[in-house]
DNA sequence: TATGAATGAGCATTCATTCAT
DNA sequence: TATGAATGAATGCTCATTCAT
């Protein structure tokens, strides 16, 4: 086997591993184990553990990137209509994530890396979010407020979605100083694209 | 100190250090050194560092499910503007993190309990794709496809943190069969909320 | 309730706990737990947990020992039928062990202290060794070599219990000089013994 | 070095130390430290503490079993005096126990794995036990009841051997119904084989 | 005398990394 | 280049004992 294949297998079996068990349940002899090499070995590939997952990191997000962009390429942006380019957008890497899980997991999951029952507890409360504000659309729907075609499930990740993010970009990451003022710009705005979209009219 | 203050005591100290430097690189030594007491105090209120985590985190979801039901009561749902109703619970769960940012941070963040070095590879992976969206959000205002009051930053969060979530959730955890109709099906629904919003006409 | 009767009661609970779990898996928290006292309730009345153990064998032995003299005081030793006194002797042990198995437990046990996991290797080696003595015997006396009225299960422990004994306080606690000698001369011994017994004719 | 041999290394050091000072006061350190081998390295060869303790009873027991076999082949068994048969039996055990007095230890020593100080207690409550019956012995020898040729010391560990694991066998073990009858049976039993032998007159 | 929270030394085990072969 | 035995620092947890109340 070349030296380039051997390396990508190892990549393979970790990334199976770490998505499978988190970065600290993934122990370098299973590694090993799986790639059926010695132990040894690995290290003529990569200099440490962290230097295996950061790869498998970087060339997800880099596939996911080119994914985004590659099919993008001859496509005229002015032409397109604004909603089908959005559309486009989205199916992308919708469509990247869909086609390989495992590193999905490792790019998008909470907590990875965690003990798997507090990973478990994680999930029990974050579905209990989810359940609270679930019913809140649903009864939403059921009193006309919004629209009746609305997916419910899907309205809720998505709205939880955006708002978590927001709340760790704004006042996690980089802290301001005007929470307060910061918050109502930010609620406006974020009502004002669940209101009327981000589309100019 | 009595009991109770004490156990806050070290749920305190244990929330700033789990919260700086993740689970798995905040030692129970960590802990005590910040906490001021003895190795095996610790015990007497937790039943392992696991507990301590779990604790944490059950606090501060239960904290934020209580913020955000809290300031409504009182207030009849069906007599405020759909808008209104929107805009208040936003701000109640944006306004639960910004008051309280480590808390936060075990909730909000992805990736804790990794190692410091790779969170900064995954936040700088994470800027990179954050940098792709905001410029075509930007260019989007420019070429007037998008409404020119966006705010960038907050429209490129907003999305991603949608769109993750949504990937998340539909093909990670919950992986489905017909994932062509899905990806489909998922677009147009999130093209549909970015154009004319949640709310029925 | 008295000091003294608290301090049985102590002792109680102990020796219970110590018989059922060994030493090392006895905690001072199980035993307080069980007297239903305070944690430093037992340092009143012990200076230690040795101290509590101590002084349940002390105990132990000390009827043990009363029990075999007890019951001989008023007895002409010279008047009773040489049989008649070992039969008594050996009646009075083996009554004492019997009314107290607990305390039987400390003192008879071998490997008490021991993890729960070790103690049932060594039984279970320990019946591999009895069986193999429990066939010969049996094929003694099918072949008339042994008499026939010869109760194994009885002879057999019997016998592994006399020798061990003494392969134990010669070969480990004393340790001989001159071995080979000894194992001649003592080997000489237990088979006269068990062959014309220890009476005088 | 090789690994069988390094293996066998370990155990001989740790059969040293857990002889001299019992299982739970024989430290992984204290074995790495006598075997000039680092920490982790007796986790290649063991899976625990516990797993050297067994592996070491284990050798022991079968290489007893097979001691006390191997020199009878070759010997026909009906063709021997019958005395000579046990005199054999007997000797080959003492053999083993006296040719590794560690492992005899091991094997035999009652309360192994007792903090030292609890062990010298033992010690003592048992040679005062010994001491009684050494005494009754010496006497039945100078009223003409027991032989004149008895060894004291021997008799007298043989019997309290022989009675102690019987009362551990009947009453400790397999705790029975009828204590009252078995004890009389008992009794008469070890009284018939002290006096007459076990053999087939 | 009774309490029970606090103590902290002690220990088995893990696991990424090295390096001689 | 491949190997895998050896390494040893690191860590969560236990538990007998103390002592202020």
């Amino acid at each position: 086997m070349k030296a380039e294949e051997r390396k990508q297998m190892i990549l393979d079996c970790s990334k199976k591993l770490f998505s499978k068990h988190g970065y600290y349940n993934t122990q370098i002899s299973d590694i090993v184990k799986s790639a059926n090499i010695a132990r040894g070995t690995i290290y003529q590939y990569f200099s440490n553990k962290d230097d295996i997952f950061i790869s498998l990191l970087e060339a997800g997000y880099d596939e996911w990137k080119n994914t985004i962009s590659a099919e993008i390429e001859g496509v005229d942006l002015l032409k397109l209509e604004p909603k089908e380019y959005l559309s486009l957008r989205i199916k992308n890497s919708l469509s990247y994530f869909a086609k390989d899980p495992e590193m999905s997991n490792l790019i998008l999951r909470m907590g990875y890396g965690l003990p798997e029952n507090l990973v478990k507890t994680i999930n029990r409360l974050d579905e209990e979010i989810i359940a609270q504000i679930t019913d809140e659309i649903t009864y939403g729907k059921e009193t006309n407020i919004l629209r009746k075609d609305l997916n419910v499930e899907l309205a809720a990740n998505f709205l939880i979605g955006a708002i978590l993010r927001i709340a760790y970009h704004y006042f996690v990451k980089n802290v301001t100083k005007n929470k307060k003022d910061d918050i109502n710009k930010i609620t406006d705005e974020i009502v004002s694209m669940m209101t009327t979209g981000i589309f100019a009219s």
